[in-house]
DNA sequence: ATAACAGTTGAACAGATATTCAATCGTTCA
DNA sequence: TGAACGATTGAATATCTGTTCAACTGTTAT
C-alpha cells in the first residue's frame, strides 16, 4: 500500500494536540518574518563593527571606512541597509554625511546580545 | 599628481580623533564576530518560528515538520544550527527525539525583538 | 529477522548576499 | 567654471545559505 507520500509527517504517531496547542499560541506570519529581518541587519559583522562605532559616536562614512578599512562603496553599501530598517539615521553636512544610531529600542537589543557575548568569556 | 590610492579614506579631512578614540572603544573581533553570528541564527524566518513553537512546548522534529508544512529533512537541518549554536537542547525517547529552548538568556533576547515588533503594529 | 518509522546526513541545486569596480551626483573652494 | 572630494549607485562576481533528494542510522514491533 506504498503511498508516495511526502517526507512531511502526517502519520497518526505525531502529537496532534501538541501541534494544534502551539499552532494557536504561535505569532503571525509577518510578526515572524519581521523578526527575521530585523535580526538578518544584525548577522553581519561588517554591519555590527559599524553599529559599535556608532554607538562611541556619529560618524561620517569617510571615517567608518577608514576605521574599517574598508572601501567607502562597501560601507555606504551596509549603510543603505541600515538606513532602510531604520536602524540608523543621518543628516548631511556640506559634503559629508554623518551617521548615527536611530531607534533606542533596537540598540537595547543588540547591547544586551554584546553584553551576553562578553559574559561568557 | 594623481596617485591611484584606493577608495579607502585617507585624506587629512577625515576626523583623526574621532575614529582614533572610537577605535579604542570598540570591542575585539572576536566578540564582535560571535554577535554577528548569534543575530545569524535568529536572522532566518525558518528558525525563527521553529524558535516561536519551542517557546510554547518541547516538541519532536515530526511535529515540528507537520506545524510548519515542512519535510522532517529541512527541519533537522535548520535543528543542527541550533543545536550547533547552543540555542536548543535535545533528548531522545525511543524513535523520537525532543527538542526545547537550551538558553535562557538568548530567549529573552529573542523574545524582546518579538516583544517590539509586535508592538509597532 | 524484517518491516516501518523518526530522524540525520551529504551532495546538488537555486536563490540570496557582500564586496568590488566604474560611473555618477552634489558640494566646496580655488 | 572646473577640479577635488565625500558619498551613492548599479552591474558583475564570488561566496554563502536554505531546501530538496536520496541514502542511511537506529529504534520499535510484529
Amino acid at each position: 500500500m506504498k503511498k508516495l507520500e511526502r517526507d512531511v509527517c502526517e502519520s497518526d504517531v505525531v502529537h496532534v494536540g501538541v501541534v494544534e496547542r502551539v499552532r494557536a499560541a504561535l505569532p503571525d506570519e509577518d510578526t515572524l518574518a519581521d523578526v527575521a529581518e530585523l535580526f538578518k541587519v544584525f548577522g553581519d559583522s561588517t554591519r555590527t563593527r559599524i553599529l559599535s562605532a556608532l554607538f562611541e559616536s556619529e560618524m561620517c562614512v569617510c571615517d567608518i571606512a577608514s576605521l574599517l578599512s574598508m572601501t567607502k562603496s562597501a560601507v555606504s553599501h551596509q549603510l543603505r541597509i541600515l538606513r532602510q530598517t531604520k536602524v540608523v539615521k543621518y543628516r548631511k553636512q556640506g559634503k559629508e554625511v554623518y551617521y548615527s544610531l536611530d531607534d533606542d529600542h533596537i540598540s537595547r537589543i543588540y547591547k544586551m546580545a554584546l553584553e551576553h557575548l562578553s559574559e561568557e568569556k
